[in-house]
DNA sequence: TGGTACATGTAACATGTTACATGATTAG
DNA sequence: CTAATCATGTAACATGTTACATGTACCA
């Protein structure tokens, strides 16, 4: 056995597989929901993945179902893959946020747009906390396993973290004319 | 001008020739040391787009100096470019924690393994924090802008947020034997 | 009967990673 | 004189993104 080289999109859809047969479809949405929050991935990649680990023999399309629905089954050699797979040594995690290069940066944009890109994002995560809140509640009340658990207490700690730095942000960041932002009017500006 | 589509990667490096002519070496060295906590790039990506910038015009290399240094000098095209970037709508954050998904996966994973690699993981995190602290320090006492100051408070805000979150697991995440991981021996194991 | 959600797939391109090749300069 | 660090660059490949093409089934 070769042990075909896994990349951490492909062994998350063996992952999933363990569970039962899916299709590229219901593997994206599962996927989005359980290790989206950490892993992002495309529709795109899920179909490529699971082409390239069908002719490498990890898994077996099955018949196809209404809607060309094309469901896969993991194999013995695709379990093999995914247990070696899930031993390594995790590499660290990588972080890429264009807010923050814009702030770095900050020098050079116009105040009203700053101001109006910290607010907006500071919206997007407080959605996002409110997400997890439910999220986490739900597991809880349904009894999840303590790895779903924790991963889910990692999103909460880390959005409730985003916005406290948010909050302690200097004034003028935040400030800036609502433009393009509602019906205009209102801008009940200070001073 | 039909403004160059600039990447995050490429405009940044914009960003830091407006301090000055520098090498891909040493703006290699800058990024990582200003926005690597939120922004990674390999010192290939930067040889790269100080190429295709040239090709453009928006960098313009010198004359070597020594050991072949080559000084690239932004142009009035590149601060176009450089501009029309900064003012975009930054797009979300993504992260990519393999981590996490060993976690996610974690019924697969034996415990001792995965016992050691949260505690890996946790020990490079404690010294990320610290690092932060001094750089945060150092910052403030020479008094950085509040540009540079916000990106440092969130690394730190990170940091402590993720040491939170391993501190949070439950114990039977956080055991397993020690295995390869010093001079063995001495395991004062209680209980 | 027309719009929306479902469902798969491809193509083209952009970006990121790893490894290697080459050589200059400095410090010991 | 030799090892470490500085410094640039390329090649090959892996992964990620965006856009499009195609068709099915449901539901109002």
């Amino acid at each position: 056995m070769p042990t075909y080289p896994l990349n951490p999109t492909a062994a998350s859809l063996l992952g999933f597989l363990h569970e039962g047969p899916m299709t590229g479809w219901d593997l994206l949405a599962t996927a989005q929901l359980r290790i989206g929050g950490f892993w992002s991935l495309t529709q795109s990649q899920v179909y490529r993945e699971l082409a390239a680990m069908a002719a490498a023999g990890l898994i077996a399309a099955g018949e196809r179902g209404r809607r060309e629905r094309q469901p896969y089954t993991i194999t013995p050699a695709g379990r093999a893959a995914f247990a070696a797979w899930v031993r390594r040594e995790p590499p660290e995690e990588t972080i890429r946020f264009p807010l923050l290069l814009t702030i770095a940066f900050g020098r050079s944009v116009p105040l009203d747009d700053l101001g109006r890109f910290v607010r907006e994002h500071r919206e997007v995560h407080a959605g996002r906390l409110a997400a997890y809140e439910r999220l986490h509640d739900a597991a809880r009340t349904a009894g999840a396993d303590a790895y779903a658990m924790a991963t889910l207490t990692f999103g909460l700690t880390y959005e409730r973290a985003v916005l406290a730095w948010f909050a302690s942000l200097p004034e003028e960041m935040l400030a800036g004319s609502e433009r393009g932002d509602g019906p205009a009017g209102e801008a009940t500006s200070p001073a």
